[in-house]
DNA sequence: GGCGGTCTTGCAAACGTTCTCACATCGATA
DNA sequence: TATCGATGTGAGAACGTTTGCAAGACCGCC
């Protein structure tokens, strides 16, 4: 019923546990014969060391922790894929928790997972608050890596490392992308600005039109919510007031708020990609659903994922994978083109 | 740097290491000021319980191993979403692994999560063969509870728990709708037969129409491989005999060969939901971003988690949680309509 | 034949808990 | 005053490993 020990097999043996441990590690001396004794006798039976025991012993769990606020995101999925797949060639496995937006719940999983004492700690935070610090720096004071993705708290020590998205250069993107195809009138659906993420997208909208020697028009500056709700909102104040202050594009800075807006506009009786042209936020269509298909700009997910393991294993590992020369990643967002913008002129 | 142990704890206190024990965990005879001492005195320290060595005393690592072919599919990351929910409240994480479709890699997981000593596993295995029962075997042999989900092996031991969708009540449901919205000639496009998805959710179509005096013309049945380009083939060779073998509806037993058959329906100038009625497996369109929307038979992955949870915590702690009523589980799927059905007459 | 090295093996400590047991104290009861 | 149960505390074993150390066997060399 209990699995066996070293102990059991030692004593059916008649060896001690020690030698039994060599022979299964591979480490130390054992004469050849009795190695070979040991490994027959294995083979009939069933032992699978202990690892709970062994963590014990060499105060090290090989257990990674990883925190999310919603696990159904497709974008933490493809993360989560490539960071198990670059770490578990490692010997390291995955402990994962899904906060649900919650603050409380988010803490008490810092806390369970200290308690587990996982290696290291991969998260995405809801909580910038400085009253979750303590919860933060009992990792950091116990010199347990900590990498953020997706946001990173605003205190900025060294110790502090994350893989984020480069929300100027993703939205600066999407709005060269427009000017590209002939648009010069464009409005953009912000996200909250006072959330670095909202806020960064929306200077990004604002850097593409003045690197291009255009003025962002107030009016079509909205700010959303971040939700299909608020885009909707959103697109319909601007579609309202559009024969005030026209445009002929919009950049919808998240995917849920591109959402709200796609339906707004076809509510209106107009067409995507032919009265307006859109371009989205991360919009994930993978399967192509869409029609018109959806001009977007996106996250590198399985960059990020292979960036976040391959920087796990260097600051748990830096004799076998070298010190990271960078803790602090901004990746690039790409384009991913749709008909749902049309040319211009 | 180190994190404390009761050690240090008590030594600071001049108190026994079972002492400050009996004080953290909140059993056993402590005397009143002591205990208030103790408190006052963690209050200040930074002590945080080290559960890898209470697993290895208790003999339980309050874990739940989750081993699952691909972690992109939103259909698993509601499941394990669900799972945590439930579980997490009485204790237990969840140690997930991705597979990446390898039967290796399965086994090699298989094999860890073994080592890590999990208290229960939940796997969707892609390895039906007798060659894996060793390593499932192990956890059986031990008393460590297997929920299998999305589909089970063979072998029908009552150890042997499972919650997966009923796969012939869903494209019987599937079926019984087209024939409701007043199609008759109705070809279905299958997965392969020899897996048990496959072939349930053939009879599953087999059964609606017998049921309504339907005879399911063999020419009106394709097979392919539950990918997209399946799909889109069996649509074309179903297309290219249409006017020898007609048909105003067809049924998809799988979200991507739906992807693949609409878009060879769309190539061949047909309307979906006007030309074609079209009902899906498992599509997943939560952004609502198709159009026509895809009628689609759906499972109710919420409720399988759910299921899923509540079996472990009662698999673990009967006493607790009560015996399972149900070890082999098959949860009804649910219509969700959409726009690719027309009424015919 | 003694010496120094390489092998071979086992003992025992350590990792940080929990928990049984033994012992001590104390107030109440007979 | 002796006895008892309830209360309070600490010593130490146990969980299953890994590993430093010691002791002995064996070998070749001077």
């Amino acid at each position: 019923m209990k699995p066996e020990t070293l102990k059991d097999i030692a004593k059916e043996l008649n060896l001690s546990i020690s030698t039994v441990s060599r022979v299964v590690n591979g480490k130390g001396y054992v004469k050849e014969e009795t190695r070979q004794r040991v490994l027959d006798f294995l083979a009939t039976r069933n032992y699978v060391p202990n690892e709970i025991a062994r963590s014990l012993k060499a105060q090290e769990s090989m257990t990674i922790g990883i925190i999310l606020p919603d696990l159904r995101e497709v974008y933490f999925n493809r993360i989560i894929k490539e960071i198990d797949r670059v770490v578990s060639a490692a010997g390291y496995m995955l402990l994962i928790a899904d906060t649900n937006e919650s603050k409380k719940t988010e803490r008490r999983y810092l806390d369970l997972m200290f308690q587990k004492r996982v290696d290291a700690l991969v998260i995405s935070t809801i909580d910038m608050d400085p009253a979750e610090t303590p919860y933060v720096e009992r990792y950091l004071n116990n010199g347990t890596p900590i990498i953020f993705i997706d946001n990173h708290p605003k205190l900025d020590s060294d110790q502090v490392n994350f893989v984020v998205l480069d929300n100027h250069q993703a939205s600066r993107l999407a709005v060269q992308t427009l000017i590209d195809n002939g648009h010069r009138d464009i409005a953009v659906i912000a996200g909250y600005l006072d959330e670095p993420t909202g806020y960064e997208r929306m200077e990004g909208y604002c850097q593409a039109m003045e690197a291009n020697d255009l003025h962002p028009d107030p009016a079509l500056i909205a700010i959303g919510n971040f939700k299909a709700d608020g885009g909707y909102r959103c697109m319909e104040e601007l579609l309202l007031q559009r024969d005030v202050h026209p445009f002929t594009a919009v950049h919808v800075a998240s995917e849920m708020m591109t959402i709200g807006a796609l339906r707004a506009i076809r509510e209106h009786g107009l067409t995507v990609g032919q009265d307006i042209a859109v371009i989205g936020f991360d919009v994930h269509d993978d399967l192509g659903l869409a029609t018109p298909t959806i001009a977007t700009v996106r996250q590198p997910e399985e960059e990020v994922g292979q960036r976040v393991g391959l920087m796990l294993l260097q600051l748990l590992r830096p004799e076998k994978y070298g010190a990271p020369e960078e803790t602090k990643v901004r990746v690039k967002a790409y384009l991913q083109s749709g008909s749902s913008i049309h040319k211009l002129q």
